[in-house]
Formats: C-alpha cells, sequence, structure tokens
DNA sequence: GTAGATTTTTTGAGTAGTCAAAACTTCGGG
DNA sequence: CCCGAAGTTTTGACTACTCAAAAAATCTAC
C-alpha cells in the first residue's frame, strides 16, 4: 500500500545492479527507444517472466518508469545507480589489467563480480593509482564520480576514411574476439593503416604486426579516430 | 533421499564460505572441542534457528559433521575448503594494504566480500605481485595453495620475558584497536621493549613512538616474537 | 479487420537465507 | 532424582530471485 517510502533505502543488491547496467546498456544501443522486458530477458540471460517481475522491483524502487507491455526506461537515480557500477566496473577492468597484469580478453567477468563490492574507498584509491584514467581496457569511457560519461563519435573500421587511423574503441568484447585483436596489434592506443575499400569485401588493415583481414561485421566492431600524422601529409 | 550425489558439486556460496570460516575460528580457538551453534550464530550475527539450519545444510554438502545438540566439526573437505577462503582473504587484506595503501584497520570488511568474488587467476596475480607472502597484515599466517597453514606459538605481551621483541601478530582486529596500536607504533615487524611487569597492573612498552601502557586484556591480545639483539645482549 | 504468430504478463512453485517464537533437550543444582 | 535455566531445534513466515507453463495482450499479414 504505501511503498516507496522516502527514508528507506535499501542497498540495492548486485542482481538490481547487473538489470539496471543492461537497461542502459540496450538505452544506450537504440537511443530514444523504451527498452522492453524481452531485450533485457536475454542480456541476462534469464526467462521474459523474470524479467518482467523485476522490471516492478525497479519501478516500485523509483529506478525505471514501467508501463505494462511498453517497456522501460531509467529515472534519474536509475540512470545515476547505473553510472555507478559502470564506473566500477570500467575502473577494476582497467586495475585488473594495468596493475595486475590481466588480459583484456578475461577482465571482463572478474569486473562483473567485483563492481558489486568494491567500496567507495578502494576505488578511490585504485583510480588514483591508475592516474584518473577516462577510458578502460576496450576504449569504453569511465563515467566520473559525479556519473557523467564522455559520448564519443568514432568511425568505425567500416565507415572510416582510408588511412592511419588510431584504434580507438572496441565493441564486441567477447574474449576469443579480443584475443584475436591481441594478436592482430589491434588495441586501443596501436595505429592501423586501413587499406582502400570495396562495397563488400573485407576490410584489410596493417599494423607493426602485419597485414589482416576483419570481416564487415568484425570491422564495424572496431571503432577509430583518425591520425594527424605530419609525415605522411603532403 | 539421495543427498549428496558424487557428481553434483555446486558452487558454495558466499554465506556457506563465510559459516565454514567461523567454524574454523572458533576451532582453533578452542582446539578438540566440538563447535556449538550457538557459538557460531553469535560469531555471524543470526540467530540460534539459523545457525542451526544451516549446520544440516553444510552436514547434508559433507563439509561439516553434525550430532544434533552436539555441535559440529568441519570435514576434509569442509576444512579445505575454508582454507581457500581463508588464503583469499589475507591475501586480499595485504593486497590492500601494500598495493592500494589501504588502512590495516578498515581492509577486513573490504576483503570479507572480496574473498568470495576473487578468481583462482586474480589470486595468483596478487599473490605474486605481493612476493608470495607467508603472513598477512595482521601477522595472520596466509595458508598455502594446497591449504597448509603455518601455526606460530607466539607468547603476548603479557607471558613473554621483559625486554626487546618483534611484534608478530595481532588478535584483537577491532579497527579501534589497530588504530590504537598504529599510533602506539606497535605493528607487525616493529620492535618493542617490554618492561617489567608486576603481577596486575597494566604491561608498559616502549616503541619508537614512545612510551605505552596495555591493560592486561589488551596485552594479551598483542602476540610478540623475542629479538636476538647482539648489542643488547652481554 | 481478423487469424495466427509473437511478446508479455501472470500464476504456481522452488531454492537460499533469514527471523520470531514455540517446543524440546540437556545439564547443573538442590 | 527432579526442576528450572540455558541452549538447541522446530515451525511458520518472510524477502529476493528464479523457472515453467498458462493466460493475456499486441503485432503482422493477409
Ligand atoms: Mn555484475
Ligand atoms: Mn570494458
Ligand atoms: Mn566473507
Ligand atoms: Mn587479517
Amino acid at each position: 500500500m504505501f511503498e516507496r517510502s522516502p527514508a528507506e533505502r535499501p542497498m540495492p543488491t548486485s542482481t538490481i545492479e547487473d538489470y539496471l547496467k543492461a537497461i542502459y546498456a540496450e538505452q544506450l544501443a537504440r537511443p530514444g527507444e523504451r527498452v522492453t522486458t524481452g531485450r533485457i530477458a536475454e542480456a541476462l540471460s534469464v526467462t521474459p517472466g523474470t524479467a518482467t517481475s523485476m522490471m516492478k522491483t525497479l519501478a516500485n524502487a523509483g529506478l525505471v518508469s514501467y508501463e505494462p507491455y511498453g517497456g522501460v526506461t531509467l529515472t534519474g537515480a536509475g540512470e545515476a545507480l547505473a553510472m555507478r557500477v559502470l564506473r566500477r566496473h570500467r575502473i577494476v577492468e582497467l586495475f585488473l589489467v594495468e596493475v595486475l597484469g590481466m588480459d583484456w580478453s578475461e577482465v571482463h567477468p572478474e569486473a562483473e563480480r567485483l563492481e558489486h563490492v568494491v567500496s567507495e574507498k578502494m576505488l578511490e584509491r585504485m583510480d588514483a593509482l591508475l592516474g584518473r584514467p577516462t577510458f578502460d581496457p576496450h576504449g569504453d569511457p569511465i563515467p566520473t564520480a559525479r556519473g557523467d560519461v564522455a559520448t564519443t563519435d568514432h568511425p568505425s573500421l567500416l565507415t572510416c576514411e582510408p588511412g592511419r587511423h588510431r584504434v580507438a574503441r572496441v565493441l564486441d568484447q567477447s574474449a576469443d574476439f579480443l584475443r584475436r585483436l591481441d594478436r592482430c596489434g589491434v588495441v586501443p592506443g596501436e595505429v592501423a593503416t586501413v587499406g582502400a575499400r570495396d562495397d563488400d569485401g573485407p576490410v584489410v588493415v596493417e599494423t607493426t604486426s602485419g597485414r589482416h583481414a576483419f570481416d564487415r561485421a568484425a570491422a564495424a566492431q572496431i571503432l577509430v579516430e583518425p591520425v594527424q600524422d605530419p609525415a605522411t601529409r603532403s
């Protein structure tokens, strides 16, 4: 009868944190659209009924606005919480790579668990040790402590001009794909030279490790930033 | 009817890991005795009924032997699991102090959560970075990966000979007590000179930070190791 | 614009963990 | 030997999360 009383703000469970992250990711992927329970269920590998009941829980907690048969959107509080979790996730990932020397292909599952238990204090220490980083190992932007995220707008290997580019971000973060990119030297920060493309063939890029071909689906997952290179410019 | 089938070994929950640690600690504190459900309830801040029902769960999983009204003891499997959690806990604590610069008085609650989510891989990296340590920030021994723990047998400030001693271990790990010891310079590795004691007065020790008095209860919590100091020996 | 497919919600049930309070053992005096 | 105190177990209930399958709503295509 009287849900959502003002004072009682029980600590969000890790399940709730993961749902909010998933909703945020879906919202980013299709801006403007409401996120359906089906997509959420898919993203979290639960049955549709489970997602529906969780949406009611989130709505009651004031974290999403939920319209039966009409999907959800994050409220301000929901987005703020999603940002805090995303910040923890990405700082942890970078920490695992930079400080513990783990591989960028294996840090995601670890961060998926750590993001729920790392204290504010510990996060601050990691952030400081890393030098207040702004991007994680996959090139994803790290939200600030106040919850702001940089929105970048990079072309992909499929849409960029031919020429020299710096790898900025990798969207497909499956371990296999990341390991393959590692072998190719196609990792954020590295420079790759994109060859001339035809309309439906693979994209060929050259890195320090040689020449590599990516099919169009793979190429679309790799975002780049043109390099202003005086040496190559006329 | 057929509980404890051989193949099904569901991953232990963090709750189970905490119960096993608590049982292990009680078992260490009173060797030989069976651990009562009451003590376990006390240690984990749950009601006695909750502890009882968890003991049945643990017994079914083959982790303790449970006798109604007769307490529990860890089985081999239970002790092995307790050791693995304790190893994670203590390596995490040392990591937080040594690498992230956190205070020894604040790392316990953090480790209490992290111990359940740190992967084998991440633990190995931390262990390597720390140089395969054998003691945590409180002087507690770190079990080996194979599950062996060093059993030390140090006198306390209350039972040691007067003279120079190296602080080896602190048993009371409440944040307040640890902060106080920090201010006194009474931390594992530091040397303290213990003055002559009378039968029921406080214990007076001298460290680089000056002269400090500990009441007998506090003194019993601080374990030390005599220093073989050529300069002071005749 | 209605039939059939698709999606979403509801219902009923189960696991893990917990508490409050009643019921039951055990054990230490007297 | 028995009685009461102390400790332990049982019972009934609750929260959080989940699934399977039935029911309902919505969408799509003729
Ligand atoms: Mn997660
Ligand atoms: Mn990432
Ligand atoms: Mn714990
Ligand atoms: Mn410790």
